[in-house]
Parts: C-alpha cells; structure tokens; sequence
DNA sequence: GATACCATTTTGGGATACCAAGATGGTATC
DNA sequence: GATACCATCTTGGTATCCCAAAATGGTATC
C-alpha cells in the first residue's frame, strides 16, 4: 500500500473515530510528522479525504470538517432518494438471496455486542443493500453519504429501545424485499429513513453545548 | 487561481471537448510540459478528475477512462432517483420563479445556435433545475452525472428532429411544475431521462466502429 | 490598557531531485 | 527468424527545498 493511501486511511480513521475533533485544524506538517510520511502522500490523501466531506479548506489551511445539521438533514433527503431507487431495484432482480447475508449480519448484534459494531452494522445495513441492487452509483452514493453520517450518528444519544426499534425496521424492510413487495418495503425504508433523521438531529441539537464543551463544532447551518 | 485549479480545469476541458480521446494514456510529464506547471500541481488536479471519474489508473500510470456503455445505464438510473427527488423537492417550494430562468435557457437556443451552445444548454438544463431544489447534495449528484455523461453525450449522433423533441420535454416538464403538478413533472422527466438513455446507448452502440476508428476506447462494460 | 505596527514564524503552494519498478528495445544465442 | 536476456529509459511515488502570504507575538505609542 502506498503512503497516500495508508495516510488516507490512518486520517479518515481518526476523524471518524473522532480522535480528530469536527472542526479543528489540521496542518500538513502535523500529518506529516503523526505518520512519518513526507508531505507529498499527505497532500494527496488531504485532497481525496477533502472530496469525500471530511475535512475542507478553510481558507488557506485544512480544518477537519465539523459536524453539520443543515447538512445532516440534506443528506437524509438524498439518502431517501438514492436509497429507495437501490430498493427497488433489488427487488425487481430474480435473485434476492443477498437479503440472507444482510439479515444474518443483523442477527450478529447481541445485547453483548459492543458499541462500535452496532454503529458499523447499522451502517452496513444500508450499504450492503445498496450494494444488491447491482448500480454502482446508487451505491456509491449510499456509501459516501454514510461516510458523511458515521460522526453524528456515533454522537447521537440513543438508548436500547431506539436500536431495537431500528433493528426492528430494517427486518421489516428486508422481509419486505423477500416478499417482493417493492412498494412495502418502500415506504418502510423512507419511514425509517426519515425518522431516524429526526431522532439524529433533534438528539444533537440538544446536545449541542455538551458537544461543544468536548471541543466538537455543531453548526447549525 | 491556483496552478493546480488551472491544470485541473484545462485538463478537464481537454477531456470532456475530446481533445484527448477516452482510453488515452496519459503521464504526468506529458501534462507537467503541456500546461507549463510542475508535477505538484499535475498530480493534485489528477487526483480530483480521478473522483469525477474523468481519469483512472491503469496499473501504474494515468488513463482517460473510456466511454462505457454499462456505467451509461447505470447512470441514467442513478440520474432518474435524484432528479426526480430533486423535482419533487422545487414542486414544493413556494417560489417557484427560478423555472422562468431555466426556460430562459431553453429560449436562447434556435436554428443559428452552434452545437457546443445546444450541448452545454442540455446539460444545464438538468443540472439547474437540481439546484432548485436547494439540496446541495442532490445538486451536485446531478452536476457530476451531467459532466460523467458529458462526452457521450457529444459523440451522439443526434438529428434535428431529435434535439427539438428533447426541448419540447423540457418545456413540458417546466410547465408541470409550474402548474405544482408534481406527479406529472415526475412523469415526465422519468421518462425523458429513460429515452435519452436508450438513444444515447443504441447510438454509440451503432457507432461504435466509428468512434473506435476515431481512437475513442468504447468500452461494453 | 488598548491599539497600531513590525519582525518572526508558520503554513500551504510549487519545483525539483531521487528512487524503485515496470516498460522498452536491442542483442546474443539457438 | 524466434526467443531469452540484459541494459536503458521512462514513469509514478516520495522526500525535500524554496517561496510568498498569512498568522503570530512582541513592542512602542497614545
């Protein structure tokens, strides 16, 4: 693995796990002396990270992108559309036996099961089953925006009733897919699209001082 | 403006105006004496056109990704979920003035009009009528496929008859959402953008020889 | 104490040198 | 003439150096 790519994905991993506060500044010469890489590989992984929503330019220096909710609920919009067209398309395909390995990657989860691997599979579930539909853009674009979601939704507050509730939704939907229902699963897949945005916004506007005394940028627009 | 925005933006005109044929090869040093700027620069705008899908790597070194039939109806589909969410969201707005300036666009185009102007309006009319929406990500959705599809979309071989029915789609879908009749702009544009697809295929398909012999890498999937 | 000003440092943008790996082309061998 | 082999060249990856502009911090002035 080249240096670009190894310091793309040790950033992309700090900001996410949020090791790398929303909102504070990066200079290429940290990067460069945190991972022992010059600054050409730095540079290189800064552009692909700054195209994927994670860090920006502010003005002349990086920043690592801070968490947004006007964004959050954009993203959610697009979310819906992009992710119902991936809907529909799998279940106009023959074979659907991918929902299986969805749902076993569900079943996975325990009340043992660590936090992070909730917040993964719970991001996998949409991803993997844009993935069924086969059209890499839908994809994609499913992929990217849950990349651009991963942050806030690890800092939403939620208890156990929320998770088993949208554990409960998504088995709803993939049960829909496997009854062919398109229109079913559908709305299901948007009902819980946009209430999980709801939950998500609302929860970090409430916490919005608490996340700011953490040093973690909220902005509202 | 910055070298390396100066060398991305020539680059990608350079590409999207065919100037430098879809499957070329190209390397750094080449493009580093072409524009008079270093390989800083050179690798930093490569780095961005590679996530607009304008650029690729072919093992080690830089090509000009083909035209691909496939990735063309994949787009289409991907196209069809955004804009019509887009179209949906500008149905609902209040002010629904911005229309007025996209016919304006439309207007401006006549018998005299030379074929870039058609093309680029084209285009412009799927990408503004995005913007209205006032989702930014929908936007931008929209712009890259516009600007994925831009070469194919040039090498089409597409009569008057042709142009002057996708204009009067246009005009129809306008007038639709004038009148706030959502479901019947939907309508509309779901199916322009399927028949513009299936043109587009069935002419490159048909011309694939052609555009071979023209040194342009039409690649089936 | 506030502020305007200046020297210093830091930072991103760019240019260039070097390297290893792969592509190329010529040559010797059969 | 075909092929195996080797020297050479080319190329992308990386490190490093330079520069102008912006940030910083201290100081003199009021």
């Amino acid at each position: 693995m080249s240096q670009m790519q190894s310091v793309e994905k040790q950033l992309r991993e700090m900001i996410l796990g949020l090791e790398i506060g929303p909102g504070e500044k990066l200079t290429e010469r940290w990067i460069e002396s945190r991972f022992g890489a010059s600054r050409t590989p730095v540079r290189a992984a800064l552009l692909r990270l700054e195209t994927e929503g994670l860090v920006g330019r502010d003005g002349r220096g990086w920043t690592v992108s801070p968490i947004n909710l006007a964004e959050l609920e954009q993203i959610a919009v697009y979310r819906e559309a992009v992710e119902v067209a991936a809907l529909r398309l799998t279940c106009a395909l023959a074979d659907r036996s991918g929902v299986d390995v969805i749902e076993a990657m569900l079943e996975s989860c325990d009340s043992n099961t660590p936090r992070e691997e909730w917040h993964r599979v719970g991001m996998d579930f949409h991803i993997e089953l844009a993935r069924l539909s086969g059209n890499e853009f839908l994809f994609r674009a499913v992929r990217d925006a849950m990349t651009r979601l991963s942050r806030a939704r690890w800092l939403e507050v939620r208890d156990e009733a929320a998770l088993a509730r949208a554990w409960a939704e998504h088995r709803a939907i993939l049960a829909a897919i496997r009854l062919g229902d398109a229109d079913d699963a559908a709305r299901r897949l948007s009902a819980h699209i946009v209430g999980s945005r709801d939950r998500l916004v609302t929860s970090l506007a409430n916490d919005r001082r608490g996340l700011r005394a953490r040093g973690f940028a909220v902005v509202a627009a």
